[in-house]
DNA sequence: GGATGGCAGTCAGTACGATCGAGTGCCAGC
DNA sequence: GCTGGCACTCGATCGTACTGACTGCCATCC
């Protein structure tokens, strides 16, 4: 644990190095507020912390820059939450009060909602599809030999797949064959998909084989839904072209943001700084997570992803409310 | 028309400009291939294109850059579509041998081969839904007070919107009225929904009628979906941050980036160069675009977003390429 | 003994000038 | 009409010097 006057100065670091994205040295952390010693005094404390791992020195003759270690302890034990200002809360109030429509164009908005918060870019997971129910399932003829299988699910989301169908099957026996996978896999979850009885007809009892092995399969492949609000804000969070195009690469890849959220929610962080999270092209990336809950029941999750540097307690504001109005929102159906 | 001397030298700055992204002098010009005179006479040459409009000078004593309309000259009159090589062939190939799902993870994973292949952002544009014809109606119950419309369109798109219900709807009315919605919706269009005729039963008029509006209402504010692939590359076409934040941010904006590709198709272009497009926050980049039919009719289109300095010849190649097999693809089904 | 002021040393960033080199425009000559 | 030659322009590069923001260390002071 640190002094409290280590502390200070490492907040003063922290702080300092994120208002202006350069190396912090003891002159500017003498000048400020709640700081009463000399640079000399400021110089000694420094090398401790570094010693310590909680600041690093890009180059002899420069200020210091925050580790992850000390951004940690920043985030940790020095600052809270946060307030959002009047302008912004007022944002969230009347986008919330304003939005509507289904549930996938509300999560999209809302990551644009969060992205516009915080500058920073925002990602939004959907509920997951295990926990949710399927209400009701129909197969519906495309073409001369496709067809749709369409899954209406508990949580407002709808699953399909599309199937080959034989050339003999015929309106009626889609008919037929929705309501027998209705009998079969409604009140069921996509996840545990029974086997669908034998009904007595070959020909149908192939049609709706087909189509739950197609559900099951597109519900494999196809994980949570993810969207992704802001990412071209990124492009001015870094000036090294290299990094902004690693990681807007990364966020393109669904599967990998997906993973990113669930790994950091699995570990109990609501904030993952840098190489915390393991994502080598995220290296020099902070994420803040928050689940949201429908009706009490954990839903999704929601994130902002920054710099390493990003504006921590203004972020954890802004994540902490659009989780919780979101839930509330759609708890309301 | 350029003298055929003047369209060499042309060609050779813009091919040079391309490579290099550095301004092109008479001497480097002169050593091309094709090209047979002497780097004086070059320059009395770039003096005429220049004051012509097809060439500019970033300064007194530097190279020649092409402008849009040395571009323009340069794909209409001197490269053609040109071929892609033995690899990416191969690419496209294996792509549509192996790919399958349902449309929409089609489209997606179409604009990340299309961004593969050029390195370049991709955009693929969904079948629009006007011309769809619904194939099915079904009205869920999902809450207590909420249900949802699904509808199917033949085209393998399905719309949904959630709707209030009154506090007294239950599953048998629900069916009856998703019985009647079918009678009256099935087989027209999402752009032009009837009213649905009177059933004598007036809450359930109601619910037909609120399902009628929500459809209608969703279809409206959300148009064609837009699948946006490889963002991230455009990172590396600039070296201007902020014209990469600029280019990103745009790209993000569906409807621009929908308006923007039908823009370009209604005008008979299939490349717009620098501002021909007139999106101010593209001014630096060119478009390439080409339609995909289903089964003989115009299905939706596909392009590819580069900086004005990008590789003409490959870049039509690909887009070519992948429309054609898109389009056979789907109407395999 | 901890805090401080002073001091020498380090090193990135900047300013300046010289030089280089790529490129131009112009002109006389072939 | 093409070409070679030439003077000129001007960005890029390089070396130098300098500045300024640091640090670490040490003697001193309270």
């Amino acid at each position: 644990m640190l002094d409290e006057r280590r502390a200070t100065i490492l907040r003063a670091v922290v702080e300092g190095y994120i208002e202006t994205a350069q190396p912090v040295g003891s002159g500017h952390v003498a000048r400020r507020e709640g700081v009463a010693v000399s640079p000399a005094t400021i110089r000694n404390e420094m090398v401790a912390l570094e010693q310590e791992g909680y600041l690093s020195q890009p180059h002899t003759s420069a200020g210091r820059v925050p580790t992850d270690k000390g951004y940690r302890f920043f985030v940790d034990s020095l600052v809270g939450p946060g307030e959002l200002d009047a302008a912004r809360r007022q944002q969230v109030k009347s986008f919330f009060a304003s939005t509507h429509g289904a549930l996938e164009d509300m999560l999209l908005s809302t990551s644009q909602l969060l992205s516009n918060l915080t500058d920073y870019a925002a990602v939004v997971v959907g509920p997951p599809h295990e926990q949710a129910t399927i209400r009701s399932v129909q197969l519906v003829g495309l073409g001369a030999r496709t067809g749709l299988v369409v899954a209406v699910l508990s949580n407002g989301v709808v699953e399909k797949a599309t199937i080959d169908l034989a050339d003999e099957t015929g309106d009626e026996r889609l008919a037929a064959a929705t309501a027998h996978l209705s009998k079969c896999l409604v009140g069921g979850t996509l996840a545990a998909l029974p086997e669908v009885s034998a009904s007595g007809d070959v020909l149908l009892d192939d049609v709706c084989a087909t189509s739950v092995r197609a559900l099951s399969a597109g519900h494999e492949t196809e994980p949570d839904h993810v969207y992704v609000g802001g990412a071209s804000r990124m492009a001015v969070a870094f000036d090294a072209v290299e990094t902004v195009r690693r990681v807007l690469g990364t966020l393109e890849q669904q599967y990998v943001v997906v993973g990113l959220l669930r790994d950091v929610m699995d570990r109990g962080l609501s904030v993952a700084i840098g190489t915390e999270h393991g994502l080598e092209p995220l290296a020099e990336c902070s994420v803040i997570v928050a689940p949201y809950t429908i009706e009490g029941e954990p839903a999704g999750t929601i994130g902002v992803l920054g710099p390493t540097r990003m504006h921590y307690p203004q972020a954890l504001a802004a994540v902490a409310i659009v989780s919780r109005r979101l839930g509330r929102r759609l708890s309301e159906g």
